[in-house]
RNA sequence: GCUGUCUUAGCUCAGUUGGUAGAGCACAUCCUUGGUAAGGAUGAGGUCGUCGGUUCAAAUCCGAUAGACAGCUCCA
């Protein structure tokens, strides 16, 4: 007798092993139907393995995650057997469940265009439809080998080679005409995948190495049901509407020009305005927290990026003015960071523990030559202004001062309303890492990384660990978001640096007169502007808060009898630092409100006779609409006050 | 940098198998003083991203190049 215990605490008792599929049918055939997997003592499994002995039994459908990993996992094979129907030479490569869908990467002579999605779309219907059972089984290494080898399968038969080290049998799955090397799990047929799409073809890697062989990759989604899957779809168009690199020119915050050139946006005064506000802001605010304010060089001689490191790890990344190898000549390089010019600073005068903590901050404009492929609106730039900032310290200060990073950081992204959609990741070095990126010895680096796992976990921070993320001198914490299409970059970073004091020499006098060396921390408590400034145009879809809004209220009179009264109006707004404008174009009252409304201005005001009158404002709000007519002073009172809580 | 797609008026887009370009919005002028999401009329605006090639003839076909988009790689 093996007993299970359901999800629900109940105990089900089976007479013999048997398979977990045969489990499931037994508790409910509408539950069978569903299944994508199960997980036995929390361990995620096939439907295929056998129940041999006393466990907890969870049946895990598409409403889970890990079912629709199972189920997208079964969809991109799927894909994988259409391509080798239409496309037989096509060798296979890998085809994960990925967030929100599933891809494959192909090995092709041609790449897959839009076009060829199609066609296989057409027979991943017909692989549906024929319903074919899906079958695991294994095989010994050698004979995994030879057999993958007999397929012509070279990406496989390397990935074998991988696998065998472990003396276990290979996994295959098999539908059919199509036999894949895989680990599983997978649905028990291709029928119930019912709806799906192709949604788009690119260019892979092999292994995630650009030096390597670039396949062809094709991503897709697929749902049980086909409203489902229109539902996704759908949601992903909305999405795109949301899209900064889209609303930020039709709002006109920013505009580029080819002969200008790639990655260098022009800001517009919309875009230009509210970085000022968040600048202003973010000087004032790290003031209060102590910080002291410095405007270093944009260029510096290569002198100082090779004492730094920077020469040796990023020259093609910067850009030089001058021949970088001619050594006989001066040349000069625009600054791609703000580090070895902020410790001049701290270098300018003997320095004791007294003049530590030393917060040192800046808005500092940095240039970076990304590769032209790189380049994404305002989130990714050759050009771009950081809230930039350098902590020099006492070792025992490191935690209090990291934390207190933190915090302002955290109060900054949740002041402008970005903290909610945020996840913090802990990188850190890959000692294994082949391109040699890191510099300083292991020792260093466990060190900086066992001090800030300390403050990260008395914290109680919720993190991921980015393996190979970290800065060539030191572990990050980085504060993650994401745009309208998933893709995640980095907001905020505070790194722990304990190997750049030591290449410029710096140093303090310690209580005991002893000569030691400082940490430092890098930071930043509003990231770049123009990448923070695309994020808030992708998080309210370009209905910026009233604080950050370029243009808080508009004053749109109903003729110009009441000219006299809005210019009144205007300069009560503008006496409190008020942004706002009066529309007085000859325009009808609702063809001036259709095109507040569409600028997204927070709150504007319809001013006619009847309100010049009685000394009203008819008060109209870009989301609660038309909110009528209430005396001047109550009107500007709420706006005055909304302005100064800096509410979302 | 790599793979794929794309580039026609300020914006969004039409433009049949090659026969030197159209619409809507926006803009300008005039009329309209109009009350909560588009009042009317007229007009201006394009060497079809750029350069080169094929052709009697190129927005249309070919090549190069610059931008844009998605993904990969990179991101101090």
């Amino acid at each position: 007798m093996i007993k299970l215990t359901l999800k629900d605490g109940s105990v089900k008792e089976i007479e013999a092993a048997m398979p977990a599929a045969e489990v499931v049918k037994g508790i409910g055939m509408g539950l069978y139907k569903s299944a994508c997997c199960v997980k036995l003592d929390g361990q995620v499994c096939d439907l295929r393995t056998t129940i041999n002995k006393d466990c907890t039994f969870e049946v895990m459908t598409f409403d889970s995650e890990e079912g629709k990993r199972t189920f997208w996992h079964t969809a991109s094979h799927v894909l994988a057997q259409a391509v080798k129907r239409l496309y037989p030479n096509v060798k296979l490569a890998i085809g994960p469940a990925i967030e929100g869908g599933f891809y494959y990467d192909f090995d092709t002579e041609k790449a897959f265009t839009a076009d060829d999605l199609t066609a296989l779309e057409a027979e991943m219907k017909k692989i549906v439809k024929e319903d074919i059972a899906i079958e695991q089984f294994g095989l010994p290494a050698d004979e995994a080998k030879a057999m993958l080898e007999k397929m012509g399968e070279p990406y496989k038969v390397e990935l074998c080679a991988e696998h065998a080290g472990k003396g276990e049998d290979i996994s295959f799955y098999r539908q059919g005409d199509f036999t894949d090397l895989c680990a599983g799990p997978h649905l028990m047929s291709t029928a119930a995948v019912k709806a799906f799409k192709l949604t788009a073809c690119t260019g892979a890697y092999w292994r995630g190495d650009a030096k390597g062989k670039q396949l062809s990759r094709i991503y897709g989604t697929a749902y049980p049901k086909a409203s489902q899957l229109e539902e996704h779809l759908k949601a992903a168009e909305e999405a795109k509407k949301r899209d900064h690199n889209k609303l930020g020119r039709e709002l006109e915050y920013f505009t580029t020009v080819d002969y200008i050139g790639q990655g260098l946006p022009i800001l517009l005064p919309k875009g230009a305005r509210v970085i000022q506000i968040l600048q202003r802001w973010v000087e004032d605010v790290e003031q209060k927290h102590g910080y002291l304010l410095t405007k270093t060089p944009y260029m510096a001689k290569r002198e100082l990026y090779k004492i730094s490191g920077h020469w040796d790890h990023y020259l093609d990344g910067m850009f030089v003015l001058g021949d970088p190898h001619d050594e006989t000549k001066e040349c000069f390089a625009l600054r791609p960071m703000t580090c070895p010019f902020q410790y001049q600073v701290f270098l300018n005068r003997a320095r004791s523990y007294r003049d530590l903590p030393m917060r040192l901050g800046e808005t500092s404009t940095l240039f970076r030559n990304e590769d032209s492929g790189e380049m994404h609106g305002l989130i990714r730039v050759r050009q771009f202004t950081i809230s930039e900032g350098h902590l020099i310290l006492r070792p025992e200060q490191l935690e209090e001062e990291f934390k207190d990073c933190l915090e302002l950081a955290k109060y900054m992204l949740d002041t402008v309303g970005l903290l909610d959609k945020c996840t913090f990741r802990f990188s850190q070095w890959d000692p294994a890492n082949p391109k040699n990126k890191y510099e300083g010895t292991a020792e260093q680096w466990e060190e900086a990384q066992a001090a800030m796992k300390k403050i990260l976990d008395h914290l109680g921070l919720e993190y991921t660990i980015g393996i190979d993320e970290a800065a060539f001198y030191g572990p990050k914490l980085d504060i993650q978001y994401k745009n309208v299409y998933g893709k995640e970059d980095t907001l905020v970073t505070i790194q722990i640096d304990m190997l750049l004091a030591e290449k410029f020499g710096m140093e303090y006098t310690d209580v005991d007169g002893k000569k030691r060396m400082p940490y430092i921390i890098h930071r930043t408590s509003l990231g770049c502007y123009e990448r923070t400034l695309a994020y808030l145009i992708e998080t309210y879809a370009g209905a910026l808060p009233l604080w950050l809004s370029p243009e808080q209220v508009r004053i749109l009179p109903v003729t110009d009898r009441a000219a006299e009264y809005c210019q009144k109006v205007l300069e009560k707004l503008e006496a409190r630092g008020i942004r706002a404008t009066v529309d007085s174009r000859k325009e009808g009252v609702g063809y001036k409100i259709r095109q507040a409304q569409l600028d997204k201005i927070p709150y504007f005001f319809i001013v006619g006779d009847k309100e010049a009158e009685e000394g009203t404002l008819s008060l109209r709000s870009r989301s609660e609409g038309d909110l009528g007519a209430k005396p001047m002073d109550e009107v500007l009172e709420r706006i005055f006050r909304e302005n100064d809580e800096k509410v979302r």
